[in-house]
DNA sequence: ACTACGTCCTGCGAGC
DNA sequence: TGCTCGCAGGACGTAG
């Protein structure tokens, strides 16, 4: 699943290519989803930057083209639309063709005005990788809420761009249960360090291919090899030596350490 | 206002 | 071998 570290890979990718570009043409699978792709023809694309994990083309008529990959969303460039996955597709003035590839169609395309969003992208807490996401920021923003940690981190709102992959990850290396509902401050200055630590070590390793993720090139990633606690239940924690556990926690399978991250 | 849960989707792997 | 069934989950809609 393309969380931030995934969604700003493809992002640095497509940048270089689509930038100054317009678009000529361009299709869509009749889902809703996905059928406002067509409503950027004519544009000329001028920024591709990214919030959270949303992808944001930047048009030359003040409007925003935001792609959300959702699950299985892969962006590349395709010969032509023949792949019975493509959910979307746009034609640039060079003859390349963007395709938007998403078997589960859990993805989605919106068109709007810039700095004028809505749903989650409205009210996204601060981009993790900035000066803005703080310590003092995370534990007042996860005071307010009285949800387990991990759905409050899934809800985009204390902080942008966390997935369920980086979630536990992130709750592991903090020492805390993902199903708490408060923490400590001293707690919450570990997991703003662990947030921050597991979003740039992905970054650098080019993001974690579990299964579909592959990046513009076609290229997986590489920070599979070095996830710590998502996916590994049944197999021995790395700090103690426990067999991990796996539980559902507001419909999300969560793998911990029993005895690392005591509730 | 807040929280919890169902829904959308399809491929895959386990089990019979 | 071939089938059924449960699982995976981000964002959003709905119910309480």
């Amino acid at each position: 699943m393309p969380e931030l570290p995934e969604v700003e890979s493809i992002r640095q990718q497509l940048e270089p290519w689509l930038v100054g570009r317009q678009i000529i043409s361009a299709g869509s699978h009749p889902s809703a989803k996905f059928s406002p792709a067509v409503e950027t023809i004519g544009m000329t694309i001028e920024s591709v930057s990214r919030r959270g994990k949303y992808l944001l083309l930047g048009l030359d008529d003040g409007r925003e083209m935001v792609i959300h990959l959702g699950m299985t969303g892969q962006l590349f460039p395709i010969e032509s639309p023949t792949d019975p996955y493509l959910r979307a597709w746009w034609g640039m003035d060079d003859e390349s063709i963007l395709g938007f590839r998403d078997v589960r169609r859990f993805g989605r395309i919106r068109v709007s005005d810039a700095n004028h969003h809505e749903g989650t992208l409205a009210i996204l807490g601060p981009e993790p990788l900035s000066e803005e996401f703080t310590p003092e920021h995370l534990y007042a923003a996860l005071k307010k809420s009285n949800r387990k940690i991990k759905t409050q981190l899934l809800s985009q709102k204390p902080v942008a761009g966390v997935g369920n992959i980086y979630a536990d990850e992130a709750c592991f290396r903090a020492g805390i249960y993902p199903g708490v509902r408060k923490a400590t401050k001293v707690q919450v200055v570990r997991l703003h360090a662990e947030i921050i630590n597991v979003l740039s070590l992905a970054l650098e390793n080019g993001g974690t291919t579990l299964r579909d993720y592959v990046n513009v090139e076609g290229d997986q990633g590489r920070n599979q090899e070095f996830l710590l606690c998502y996916g590994r239940y049944g197999e021995p924690c790395y700090a103690c030596g426990d067999i991990l556990k796996r539980t559902v926690l507001d419909g999300r399978g969560t793998t911990f350490c029993g005895n690392c991250q005591k509730r």
